[in-house]
RNA sequence: GCGAGAGUGGCGGAAUUGGUAGACGCGCGGGGCUUAGGACCCCGUGGUUUUAGUAAACCGUGGGGGUUCGAGUCCCCCCUCUCGCACCA
């Protein structure tokens, strides 16, 4: 009999046809029955799907659809984070439209998930570039205004001369560099919009305890990005004129080892203790090579310890040692106070430095083991040790010494105990044209208004061009900047910078549990039922800033009363990165692979399941062209396996079922063991495994097939099991088998098959018989058998005797169903 | 430098609590079917050695030690790679 060929494509277009229109994939409210909220982040639409996102949304559609099956009400949805800077890219280089290009490239990606069969809920869908979206976007931001939280202020910012814009600093890599085209960013002092996100740093940090399903990593790198020290604010005393300069510190032990006092070039004192001294020029041109430099120039640990004398000194409160004050490049105006006391024996930056400058080297930490001598030292000692030449702290272990020393500076008012973050308030404002409006007017009487509520959203005009070099237009645009003032009705002007577009993707999954509301950002039943989101799902480069951001505003929208949870993603999945002849698919390298060229010659199925089955999730997967034809032989074999193996057996073909038959009675083991394997890994988002498992049962099935006739009941549960749990990776092929073989409905509402505990265990298995560890035989015995009888037989086996040969047995162990192991 | 993770065939990768290392797939080899096949079905496939063959022995999870009847898995030391942070006082 010849089976019809495997058309993909005839089958792609019946099956999306009909789930759409029959509206399959609704996600309703239903009080009484249990969520589940399945996300994956949203796309950028910078043009068709890529191969990172079809592993990605393969991922969540497999998770959404198993508990569908397993009788969850999921929520699965999908929109566009689609304000951003390629858009402007785009319009510069090419002249369209950043809202055109957007909607052009949305329109693309959005055909190519739907030929991927993705089960989302189309309803709502939305784009953060909507008006409808943004104004809450808005909304967002005059809350935070109103409790403080979005501030304005002068920043060292991270300019990017070839962007035009500011940058946080999160956008700017580590190599000093701007995220989005690479050029070398500049700093530059402008009046900023920031979120003040260090007020959370401390729950942002506390709460991570709650997030048990977030891998491992992912917490490290935000835990390393909040950065909390404890340590200690120190005073000291300027000689010249008695005023007060404080510092931070980790190393309250190491006080007594003060050499010399540093401050940022930024630090407002610098200025004022040069004056008079001759020496202004030279601190000024000092500063000047500094401001032309980024941190990421100044700090990098290859440059240089660099600096120069101020020509005043400070006394150290604990000893009233005088020590000099030098500005230096290695310390950070924005961290801690900006100024920094040196303790160059025990700290290896300031070690650099004196040994430069010649500065003396004061040993206050004797190692356990050996004794310094600060001469001869050629880099500072930074390890625990006991505190020397300290005064009445000396002989105390350090660590025990950093308290002493915090509750000394506290009793005599010269310091007190202090914790620092590294984390740095959010700078959200952007100097660009296609984001969301930051809704505020500049009042010449009233001073900063935000917008009332009600006259949200402040609408980005879709018609401007972008201005002389890619600039944003707003500034320029007088119909959009000119707005009376809210309070006094007199002549204001709006806000022309725009909001990051980290801001429009830190709420969005609020968003879609009712996306067409209008009077909320969110219905709070609808989002007390479906939130908080059961399954994140993501790549790995958004470990830090959306995940970090996204916490951030739950955590505000938790204070502001409108929701009673603080976390917004109870477990997150990071999936790795798909790479081509190991390196990151890029068009400048020429090894992109578009989906588009599989699913025209392969199909939808044949691309998900490849990606599915390449490996683990988090780990990232090399692209092969073999291995994806390998999924669609398998395919091929699944659909051939129905028509050329089980129609005809349905036809006639096969025998009554003869209950005795060891083979029949295998074909049904093999059977509920794969639905048994493939239900466990799919709780552990084993997803390859999962896969291998439904190709054994297809062998499996092949094999029973082949020669001796197979009992049409035992091929049924065989065949619709494959088709059952392969459904969730290839919804396509799945639901077509499932109609030619005139089963009820979709396969994809049938209920997640179950399998009998009795009949997944084989009635044979396989006893391994080792001599002193080593396997030396194997038998096949009835799964029955007793922990006795497996010894006697092991013992009789003629392999293991010989091995046995003379010797004495020393001792049987016996695993049940498993080995024997015979000592000797 | 600090932190996290990982090293298993020619390749991607499998191996509950320590219990048959290499599932499944790719690739490769052989057979069948075919005018033919790159389609399909079946078989084989870690290495070395012995054997005419059936078979068998030894080695084998980055390297070296250890614990154990038994180690890819646990412990100690070392090497390599990937990722993140990186002068944060």
């Amino acid at each position: 009999m010849t089976a019809p060929d495997y058309d993909h494509r005839a089958i792609e277009n019946k099956w999306i046809e009909r789930w759409e229109s029959g509206g399959y994939y609704r996600a309703e409210l239903q009080p009484e029955r249990t969520k589940r909220y399945v996300l994956v982040m949203f796309p950028y639409p910078s043009g068709p799907a890529h191969m990172g996102h079809v592993a990605n949304y393969s991922l969540g559609d497999v998770v959404a659809r198993y508990y569908t099956r397993k009788g969850y009400n999921v929520l699965h949805p999908m929109g566009y984070d689609a304000f951003g800077l390629p858009a402007e890219n785009a319009a510069i280089s090419s002249g369209v439209h950043p809202s055109e290009w957007t909607r052009e490239n949305i329109r693309l990606i959005r055909a190519d998930l739907r030929r991927l069969g993705y089960a989302y809920d189309w309803s709502r869908e939305f784009a953060t570039c909507d008006p409808e979206y943004y104004r809450w976007t808005q909304w967002f931001f005059l809350k935070m205004y109103e409790r403080g939280l979005a501030y304005k202020a002068d920043a060292a910012t991270n300019w990017c001369p070839s962007c035009g814009t500011v940058l946080a600093n999160e956008q700017v890599l580590a190599d000093g560099s701007c995220e989005r085209c690479g050029s070398l960013v500049q700093p530059r002092w402008l009046n900023q919009w920031f979120f003040k996100i260090t007020d959370y740093a401390e729950r942002l940090l506390d709460d991570m305890e709650e997030l048990e399903g977030w891998p491992e990593r992912v917490l490290t790198m935000q835990r390393n990005w909040i950065g909390k020290s404890h340590g200690a604010d120190v005073d000291f005393e300027l000689v010249s004129t008695g005023e007060k300069i404080r510092i931070y510190t980790t190393r309250p032990d190491t006080l007594y080892g003060v050499t010399f006092f540093l401050l940022a070039p930024e630090h407002p004192l610098v200025d004022r203790l040069v004056a008079g001294t001759g020496r202004e020029r030279e601190v000024r041109e000092f500063r000047q090579r500094m401001s032309g430099r980024t941190e990421f120039e100044r700090t990098s640990l290859e440059a240089e310890k660099d600096g120069v004398f101020l020509g005043d000194h400070v006394v150290n409160p604990l000893n009233g040692e005088q020590v000099p004050v030098y500005t230096a490049n290695f310390v950070l105006v924005d961290y801690g106070t900006g100024a920094v006391m040196a303790v160059p024996a025990h700290d290896q930056r300031d070690f650099e430095f004196a040994r430069k400058y010649g500065l003396p080297v004061k040993v206050v930490i004797q190692p356990p083991d050996y004794e310094l001598v600060s001469d001869e030292m050629t880099e500072a000692y930074e390890d625990p040790g006991a505190m020397v030449a300290s005064g009445q702290f000396s002989g105390t272990p350090n660590e025990q010494g950093k308290q002493a020393v915090c509750d000394c500076l506290e009793e005599n008012g010269w310091g007190k105990r202090s914790i620092n973050y590294r984390l740095r308030d959010w700078l959200v404002s952007r100097q660009r044209y296609w984001g969301a409006p930051i809704p505020v007017i500049y009042c010449d009487s009233c001073g900063t208004v935000p917008v009332p509520e009600e006259d949200l959203p402040v609408i980005l005009p879709e018609d401007l061009l972008l201005a002389e070099g890619g600039k944003s237009p707003l500034p320029l645009e007088e119909s959009f900047y000119a707005a009376p003032c809210p309070r006094c009705a007199g002549p204001g002007r709006r806000e022309t910078d725009t909001m990051d577009t980290f801001v429009d993707s830190s709420w969005y999954y609020f968003r879609f549990v009712s996306p067409r509301d209008d009077t909320a950002p969110f219905d709070s039943e609808a989002c007390r039922y479906w939130m908080p989101v059961d399954q994140y799902i993501g790549g790995i480069e958004h470990a830090i800033l959306h995940l970090l951001y996204s916490r951030f505003f739950t955590k505000v929208l938790s204070d502001l009363g409108l929701i009673g949870f603080s976390e917004p993603f109870s477990n997150l999945l990071c999936q790795g990165m798909i790479t081509r002849d190991g390196a990151k698919m890029s068009k400048s390298k020429g090894n992109v692979v578009t989906p588009g060229d599989y699913l025209d010659r392969l199909g939808a199925d044949t691309l998900r399941l490849y990606m599915l089955f390449m490996g683990p999730p988090e780990l990232s997967k090399d692209w092969s062209d073999q291995g994806v034809e390998g999924a669609h032989r398998f395919l091929s074999r699944v659909w051939r396996m129905v028509h050329e193996r089980y129609l005809p057996v349905l036809q006639g073909a096969g025998v009554v079922n003869d209950s005795g038959g060891a083979r029949h009675r295998e074909m049904r083991s093999l059977t509920h063991r794969t639905i048994a394997s493939v239900t466990h890994d799919l709780e552990e988002f084993a997803f390859n495994t999962a896969v291998s498992f439904v190709m054994e049962l297809v062998n499996g099935i092949y094999h029973y097939t082949s020669g001796e006739k197979a009992d049409p009941d035992v091929l049924s549960e065989a065949v619709l099991a494959t088709l059952s749990l392969l459904a969730p990776f290839t919804p396509f092929i799945c639901e077509e088998l499932w109609s030619v073989l005139g089963e009820e409905g979709s396969i994809h509402k049938q209920p997640w098959p179950a399998y009998d505990e009795e009949l997944a265990r084989p009635e044979e298995i396989t006893v391994v018989v080792q001599v002193n560890g080593r396997v030396r035989d194997k038998l096949r015995v009835s799964a029955h058998i007793g922990a006795l009888e497996m010894e006697e037989k092991a013992m009789a086996c003629p392999n293991a005797r010989k091995f046995i040969g003379e010797n004495e047995i020393r001792k049987v162990i016996v695993v049940p169903g498993k080995l024997v192991n015979i000592v000797i």
